[in-house]
Parts: structure tokens; sequence; C-alpha cells
DNA sequence: AATGAACCCAACCGCAATACC
DNA sequence: TGGTATTGCGGTTGGGTTCAT
């Protein structure tokens, strides 16, 4: 007896089956929808091949237009700020690949599901970074290592700040990831900033059950031979949300903010700036990131979406720039040491958890 | 040159949400 | 208000291409 299928389960089909083209298309094929929807847009997919000519069902007459045809659709290799956009956003909205494709003009959903499974991910996994989470990955961590050494143990060490600042936006993504986390999230934020106490316990913010580094003890770093590869080692890493991790201790406080992200500045007033106030450059950039924050806070029109907020916020300042300059071949690129990715996002949630 | 593996991406499948009657 | 149609979306597939041996 042959399985049930959704079909003889009381699905209706999509469309006629009989008789249908399927597979890939053809040039004539792609001239009658184009045709026909210039025509006459494309009101009803259903009805639509029949009217074209064409013997496709709507559903795939629907997929290739939206993914293939429209003019307003950008062929060719992602930009290397569309490759962190995307990787900022995955990061706050996981697979909603639609939802991170509303925010990369010209790009389908198809178009970047298909970018992050064939590049990004195997690129994070390359650099020690689960690219389900964002986090560093248990599995390939030295943590003995690390734990070892009196650098790390240094609370006065610069790099002791940065760990624990990627700490936060670790703990800050995993609360967008999980909306249920968002106002708990918040809660504790407050509570947490009204106390002064501005390095919020990692057991404070996320359910014990869940995986997580746990960054008082140990710092968020991949294990150097992981995430080095193709980083050159005068350079800063930048970071974008939590999915970047630098393996250098900043020189002055340009790097330290850049390594750490001004994206989510909210969580940045959580910081204690006092901890990097002798780096240089520390004033300037405590300002600009007050001025950021100001901007998400109350974001204007200029700010409030991606696509807008793209240009970097303060393109003349000393950010360590992509490495060599060109970013034409990002395939080349196996890390990510470039302007770290400046936008705001408020947009992107339903629920502000910071008011 | 042959061939098998790995990669890439357009297209498909099926579920869920929404619109419509 | 319930049923059906339509649309949107994320996961998966499969065939073409490239790479490695």
């Amino acid at each position: 007896m042959p399985a049930l299928n959704s079909y003889s389960m009381g699905r209706t089909p999509c469309c006629e089956k009989e008789g249908l083209k399927k597979g890939p298309w053809t040039p004539e094929e792609d001239q009658k929808l184009i045709d026909y929807i210039q025509k006459h847009g494309y009101g009803n997919w259903r009805t639509l091949p029949k009217n074209a000519g064409l013997q496709r069902c709507g559903k795939s007459c629907r997929l290739r237009w939206t993914n293939y045809l429209r003019p307003d659709i950008k062929r060719g290799r992602f930009s290397f700020e569309e490759e962190e956009a995307i990787i900022q956003l995955h990061s706050i909205l996981g697979n909603k690949w639609s939802a991170i494709a509303a925010r990369l003009p010209g790009r389908t959903d198809n178009e970047i599901k298909n970018y992050w499974n064939t590049h990004i991910r195997k690129k994070l996994l390359r650099m020690g970074i689960d690219p389900v989470t964002h986090n560093p990955r248990l599995d390939v961590l030295d943590l003995s290592s690390i734990l070892g050494s009196s650098f790390y143990n240094n609370p006065n060490s610069q790099i002791n700040s940065f760990s624990r600042l990627i700490g936060i936006h670790n703990r800050l993504a995993n609360s967008f990831m999980s909306s249920n986390n968002i106002s708990h999230f918040s809660m504790q934020n407050v509570e947490n900033h009204e106390q002064s106490n501005m390095i919020i316990s990692q057991s404070q913010l996320l359910p014990p059950q869940q995986p997580h580094y746990q960054i008082d003890q140990s710092p968020a770093l991949p294990p150097l031979h992981e995430a080095s590869a193709g980083c050159s080692p005068s350079t800063t890493t930048s970071c974008g949300g939590e999915a970047y991790y630098s393996l250098f201790p900043p020189s002055n406080f340009s790097d330290f903010y850049s390594q750490n992200c001004q994206q989510q500045t909210e969580e940045l007033n959580g910081f204690d700036y006092s901890e990097c106030a002798q780096l240089p450059n520390y004033d300037f950039y405590k300002q600009e990131q007050e001025q950021v924050h100001q901007q998400v806070m109350e974001p204007s029109p200029e700010t409030s979406t991606l696509n807008s907020s793209l240009t970097p916020l303060n393109s003349n300042s000393t950010y360590f720039s992509t490495a060599n300059g060109n970013g034409t071949d990002q395939d080349e690129k196996e890390s990510y040491c470039s302007d770290f990715f400046k936008f705001e996002i408020p947009d992107l949630l339903d629920v502000n958890p910071f008011v």
C-alpha cells in the first residue's frame, strides 16, 4: 500500500501536474513570462501560466520571476559589505532568509540562502565559529591553553576587556535569536546597568542548558590556529555582531572599538568604558559611540534601515579597512578583516528590548 | 585524458500564513 | 465562521560545472 502523500490527504495541488514542464527554464519561456508580466502584471500566479502560454505551474512561474527574472535583481558576486551584512543579520534573525533579503536590495532570499550554505557557513566553520549560534565552537576550542594564560587572567589587560565585551555581544545575539529571551535580557540589562555592574553574568542571561561560552571565566576567542587563517596579525580583525573574533589585543581604542562592534550600541552602554580609557583615541570613539547610540534610540529615516546605513558612519576614521583595499575577490578572503559593519537594527525587531 | 569527488545554485517540495468567499 | 485558494517561505534536491587525482 503506497504511503499517503500530502495531496492524497486532502491537500489540493498547486496546479495540474499533468503535462506541465519542470526543470530549467528556457530563454523562450523566460521571454514569455517577462512579456506577459510587463503587459499584465502578475496578479494571479495560478492563471498566469495559461494566459502567458506557458506549460508551467504558477508556483514555478512565481519562483522564476522572483528569483531570477525580476528587473530589480542584482546579479553577480556578493560584495564584502553584503557578506558582512548577511552574517550580521543572520546572527540576529537566524534562517529568516526573506527578512535578511529584505535588507539587501536586489538580493533574493534564495540567493542569500545559497550563498550562506555554500560560502559563509563554511568560512565560519573554518574560523571555529558555529554558524548557527555564531559563538565559538566549543569542540575546537583549546580551553585549557586559554585558561592557563596569565595574559587572559590579568584583569587589567585590554584583551580581557575585549573578551568581556564579546561576551556581551554573544549574549545580546542570543537574546535576539530567542524572542523569549528579549524581555528577560532587557530587564537584566537594565538592572545591571542601574547597579553599575556592567559585566553581566552569563548565567543571568541564558538558560543553563544553552551551550555557551563562559566569558567571565575565559575569553570568547577561538584557538589561534583556527581563527587566524588568512588574517594578518598586523591588522585589526573587526567583528560584526558576535560573528567576528579578534586574535590580537587592540593597540588603541579605535581598534578596540572596531573589534567589538558598535552596531548594538545600547549594549555598549552596559560596558565600562573606564576599562579602556587609557587607550589612545578613547575620547573620540566614546563620543562617536554616544552619537550612534542616539541614532539608534531615535532612528531617523536615514538610519532606520540597513540599506541606508550601509554607509560607514565614520568613513574618515581610523578604522582598519579591507585587507588590500580592492575587495574584488571575496573568495580569497578567508577572514573578516575589514571595516566592521556599522548599521543599526532597531527596525529588525518588533520589540525593542532596550526600551 | 579519464573519472570520481566536491561544489554550486536554480528549481522544486511542502508547510504555514494569509486572503478570499 | 469555516473552508478553500493563494502566496510566502525555508529546507532540500539534482544536474551542471569545476577540481583533484
